[in-house]
DNA sequence: CGCATTTGACCTGCGC
DNA sequence: GCGCAGGTCAAATGCG
């Protein structure tokens, strides 16, 4: 079931960004962003917000700052799969942000509420998946994110976000229409007082 | 027929 | 400078 970030994580500029303004409106967390039925939210990884060197922040037991993989017990090599901040070409576009999940899901196509298209497909290193890119079919909206299964294990899909929304998502509507629910475990905090506390 | 996806080629950065 | 690996492009292909 969930895991609750660490107010650490919570409370980082990267995921006040995250919250607000886009991807996701005002005091929504991303889980309700995603159809939750289909899958297992199990981790998420700031890695950086676009504008610093090194990593922001990282969440959950597997995951440790200096060890930017997810769970991985494999020796890592100068290229191996990495989310340094900026990665190869150190850049990030889209205005911004990193950000990565790591969920439980038999599908690697998630609806997050935001229109996708796929631009590239490639076999990464030290991993039997490919990992797929996506671009943000909105027009003037330079978001991306890549797809791939967790090397370690398969039933886990590894979504990296880069960039933030320059629009608002179809289901924004949809969400702002709805009672706020909260999953169990979750804490909701606005993002004013995010901005406030730092 | 229009649009999304596929996939091989190409580009770029980094380590040796 | 060279080779490797990640990321992107764009023509071909498939599907509704």
């Amino acid at each position: 079931m969930f895991q609750v970030p660490p107010n650490s994580v919570l409370n980082s500029p990267a995921m006040e960004h995250f919250q607000n303004p886009n991807p996701y409106p005002t005091g929504y967390h991303v889980s309700e962003f995603f159809d939750t039925s289909d899958f297992e939210l199990s981790d998420y990884l700031v890695v950086g917000d676009g504008s610093e060197g090194g990593l922001l922040a990282a969440a959950s037991d597997n995951v440790t700052e200096g060890s930017t993989e997810f769970g991985s017990s494999a020796p890592r090599t100068s290229n191996s799969i990495n989310f340094r901040n900026g990665s190869k070409k150190n850049k990030v576009d889209g205005g911004g942000f990193r950000v990565a999940f790591r969920t439980k899901s038999d599908l690697e196509i998630m609806d997050d509420g935001f229109k996708w298209r796929k631009y590239g497909k490639k076999m990464v290193k030290n991993s039997p998946n490919p990992r797929n890119y996506y671009k943000c079919s909105s027009e003037e909206c330079y978001v991306k994110k890549r797809v791939e299964r967790d090397r370690e294990d398969p039933s886990y899909v590894i979504t990296t976000y880069d960039g933030v929304h320059n629009h608002e998502s179809p289901s924004v509507v949809y969400y702002n229409q709805q009672p706020l629910m909260i999953p169990d475990g979750w804490t909701l905090q606005a993002s004013s007082s995010l901005s406030s506390s730092s």
